[in-house]
DNA sequence: CGCCAGGTTAGAG
DNA sequence: CTCTAACATGGC
């Protein structure tokens, strides 16, 4: 099958794309094999699977599995890997902003080329996040994995199943009784069914918030029931990449400025706010980057 | 059993 | 605007 390739920054480190990927045994919707994930998505009408890789020089390596090229998909494609990876983003002046910071100066020299690996999808991110709030993370992997083998369009490969993230018309459909048994608390089942109503009466959609001013798309995410400041900056953060995104009521950047900060006991969300000042415009990638210190 | 985990909501101050 | 209680569920 065809492949192309896909230019990237120089700050742009794939292989730590990758470690975040591979952080849950659990997670279903890509496949990582060595140095190169894939993935399903449905672009154009159609399924397609593809295989990122490094490439040669600033660049990753997209091969098809499924289909042959054509001028839409590779656009597409194309499209959804620079969201996935965050690579439209110019790390230039945050990383000359974070040399001069005392947290960030060890951290983006460690982790240089890091990137925020996104959710393409709005829906999906929402819904990630909702599944993420108030329990431990490998939980909230396993809540998604039986959701997408429950509710999920599958394509199965080489013996391989690989799914597509559930679409917001399925989702509508369905009710607490088949939520409840995959573990959702009742809180969780509500907060998902009513974002894919949400979807599916066009109150919301990636299209109506793309290229909204900051506060504006915000305010439009938190009109929906469960999404809070918490759950809207996170979903800012992974689709939209808003560079001033960022969960300030998050309980892992508390734990990490707490050891950053060497406090007895975790930040206050003042205090985050106040840390967060000197990071103007760059809110996003501190938070990723004190995420990954953790 | 207690406390924490990638919160949100409704209601009070 | 900020603070608090109630809600809910698994894991250590």
């Amino acid at each position: 099958m065809s492949s192309f390739l896909v230019s990237v920054p120089r700050e742009f480190e794939f292989s730590l794309c990758l470690e975040f990927l591979k952080r849950s045994p659990h997670e279903i919707l890509h496949t990582c094999e060595g140095d190169q994930v894939t993935k399903l998505i449905a672009v154009a009408g159609k399924r397609v699977l593809f295989r990122v890789s490094q490439g040669k020089g600033n660049q990753l390596k997209v091969k098809l599995l499924n289909t042959t090229s054509n001028a839409t998909i590779r656009r597409d494609v194309t499209q959804y890997v620079r969201e996935w990876f965050d690579v439209d983003t110019d790390l230039i002046p945050f990383y000359s902003m974070a040399a001069r910071d005392q947290i960030l100066s060890r951290l983006v020299k460690q982790f240089y080329g890091y990137r925020v690996v996104g959710y393409p999808d709005l829906f999906e991110s929402l819904v990630w996040a909702v599944l993420g709030q108030q329990i431990n993370v490998p939980f909230a992997y396993l809540l998604k994995k039986r959701f997408v083998e429950q509710h999920a369009e599958r394509l199965v490969v080489n013996g391989q199943t690989h799914y597509i993230f559930p679409y917001p018309a399925v989702v509508s459909q369905l009710t607490d009784s088949n939520l409840l048994p995959l573990q959702f608390s009742r809180q969780k089942s509500r907060y998902t069914i009513g974002i894919a109503e949400a979807f599916v009466e066009n109150r919301i959609s990636k299209e109506k918030l793309r290229g909204l001013p900051f506060a504006d798309a915000k305010e439009m995410l938190m009109r929906i029931k469960g999404v809070g400041n918490w759950t809207a900056s996170y979903a800012l953060m992974k689709t939209f990449h808003y560079p001033e995104a960022f969960p300030l009521e998050d309980a892992g950047l508390h734990n990490a400025l707490k050891k950053q900060l060497r406090l007895d006991r975790k930040p206050t969300l003042e205090e985050v706010r106040k840390a967060f000042r000197r990071y103007k415009g760059w809110e996003a990638y501190a938070t990723l980057y004190l995420w990954k210190s953790l």
